[in-house]
DNA sequence: TGTAAAAATGTAAGCGCTTACATTTTTACA
DNA sequence: TGTAAAAATGTAAGCGCTTACATTTTTACA
């Protein structure tokens, strides 16, 4: 059924030809798009089929010039190489999937610089909001976004205190309690593997979290030692081996997340060492890897994938201006598996 | 120094604002942004100033309405929920990213229906290119892509006779292979763990890798039991039990990737068998999970991170009209670990 | 210094939508 | 059936850029 003004057959149809051949304005067609309770049922059926007839779907581009939104929403996140940002993104985009946006993605590989850009960036882009990981960046970031209008959620990072709307949870007392079950087993010389502190503020939550169970069981700083590396299995083995390369080492080593703990596991078992007989080591994030490990990890369990689902509703929510509580606190467990024990006894005649 | 023009400071500052402010045409600035050699270094100061006086940076949606290019490439994928994509897609982003363009995701879970939806979306979202994991697709959504003018590649597979442009690697072969080294140790029955091969074109091509190495070796159909399943450990592990539980249990039982593999491992395990003793079992991806399983997998070694980068690499050369030849084909390895072995000697008076 | 060509800049249309406001059609009810 | 109000539809401006073409300025060279 051709219709006198049927286009060239490798010209994108516009909603301009969709009103040509629906014999309606382009007005009508916008709306029966958007707002089809605004339109007769004769006519959207008309336009209906003249969208399939010419194959037309709209340009999104013109939409969001037009309409001021994109319906696309952005993420930054450190790296998708870690599961826990990977799956949380995935469900992240399910959610946003389910809602009508679409997700835009930026790595800023833990870079303070990089993540900066990247805002920027997608805010160019037209990012309607944007999910962030923790809070730490430069006050100007954070007023770039207020000033352009827009939402920006912290996840993976809980703050009550804090304006900025987020859903996440509480690092630094999801390590304390681990911490407590490390020292409750009766260590008193921990090591600690943390993420590279300057511009992560969960790296560093976590260890206030240990220094916060430290302090309440009256042991001092000197009892903790701490070594500041990046995130991969291989740092994590390095570390381990630099921690236990003094006169008296630590006989638990916490690390600040699984990562780093399997690369902890592995160059204990290949310097001989038990574990948990000979020394305790814990992770963080419970990962798959976690319980894959040569010895399957003690560690914390952080909702990932409740937290990107429920980030992306909180995100869609605010841009509705369904303006509940936005802020979402989520629970952490902790998950005891084989790598953590009681510290050897060194000397038996002086325990 | 406060312009006369100064905005408001709650609105966000266009290209026309910052050509007032520099006393120069808006096509001007948009020289400077985009063309920066066909403009005096004194202009572009006085342009450069402004924009950072004002806070500008550039609408992409009205950029892109305007050029008709948006600089953004789209992305769908199965899942990030499993690393082999996660870690391909990072590396793909970050080497759009070097070349000034931004990642739209979408995730089909495995699914034909969803995919076909995503590839509409982000097309409409105004995705300049796409990456699309696989061949296997119905003909109308290559026949649209040619008609929107939509460069996609394929990644995660490769065939050197088809039309499409990929990066990828060749998963008959390289399941071939490895079905060769299972078969060379003695093994004469075996059990295989897939995907669901409906919509899944890597699955069949590995499926079908397996089954030229048994006519090869001069075996028979029966000799293979094949169960699919969708990609988890858990379901890796029940099928498995499955695959075990008949009167002449396979000795060795091959995985279409690692995921299900660390699940059939672990069932072993369960069932109090020794692996590779009693048991032989492989997987396929290399994915960090490999050897970090109980008993660490021989698999197939996927360069992940290679294909990412140079999938970025191809389209962008694509979207440039540099038309060299864009399709790589990237070598596999076989990565022998501890999960196979000699089949058991089950009747040592009868071999 | 004058002139032609090249380089830099400006003018203005147009990309494909949305939406405020205006107009027409339908509905509800006397 | 006539009328006012409500619902549906249409008109046209405008979102913020890019770029073809026109104009002005600079450069190269006699």
């Amino acid at each position: 059924m051709d219709e006198p003004n049927d286009l060239p057959s490798d010209m994108v149809p516009t909603l301009a030809d969709v009103a040509r051949t629906a014999g309606v304005s382009t007005a009508t067609v916008s709306r029966c798009l958007n707002l089809p309770d605004q339109v007769t049922e004769k006519t959207m059926t008309r336009v209906m089929n003249a969208i399939d007839q010419l194959g037309y779907s709209p340009n999104y581009s013109a939409r969001s010039l037009a309409a001021g939104r994109t319906n696309t929403i952005g993420a930054i996140i450190p790296t998708m190489d870690n599961a826990i940002f990977a799956r949380g993104l995935q469900a992240f985009q399910e959610e946003l999937h389910k809602n009508g946006c679409t997700l835009l993605v930026a790595s800023s590989s833990y870079e303070e610089d990089l993540e900066e850009e990247q805002i920027k960036t997608l805010t160019a882009r037209g990012a309607d909001a944007l999910l962030l990981i923790g809070y730490h960046r430069p006050k100007r970031v954070y007023e770039f976004l207020v000033k352009r209008r827009i939402p920006a959620l912290i996840a993976w990072a809980y703050d009550p205190n804090s304006a900025q709307i987020s859903v996440g949870f509480d690092n630094r007392n999801a390590m304390k309690s681990l911490a407590q079950e490390v020292l409750r087993r009766g260590h008193k010389k921990l090591g600690y593997i943390s993420a590279h502190t300057a511009s992560n503020d969960r790296a560093r939550d976590r260890i206030s979290g240990v220094k916060d169970a430290l302090v309440e069981a009256g042991l001092e700083q000197d009892d903790l030692q701490i070594i500041e590396t990046n995130y991969s299995i291989e740092n994590g083995s390095t570390a381990f081996r630099e921690l236990m390369s003094v006169d008296i080492p630590p006989t638990a080593v916490m690390c600040g997340n699984d990562v780093l703990a399997v690369g902890a596991v592995r160059m204990a078992l290949e310097m001989g060492l038990r574990v948990p007989e000979d020394v305790s080591i814990t992770g963080f994030d419970d990962i798959e890897l976690a319980s894959m490990a040569p010895v399957p990890l003690t560690t914390v369990h952080v909702p990932h994938r409740r937290m990107g689902q429920f980030a992306a509703q909180s995100l869609i929510n605010t841009l509705d201006n369904q303006l509940q509580n936005q802020n979402v606190e989520l629970p952490t467990t902790i998950c005891i598996r084989k790598t953590l024990g009681p510290p050897p006894n060194r000397d038996p005649w002086n325990p």
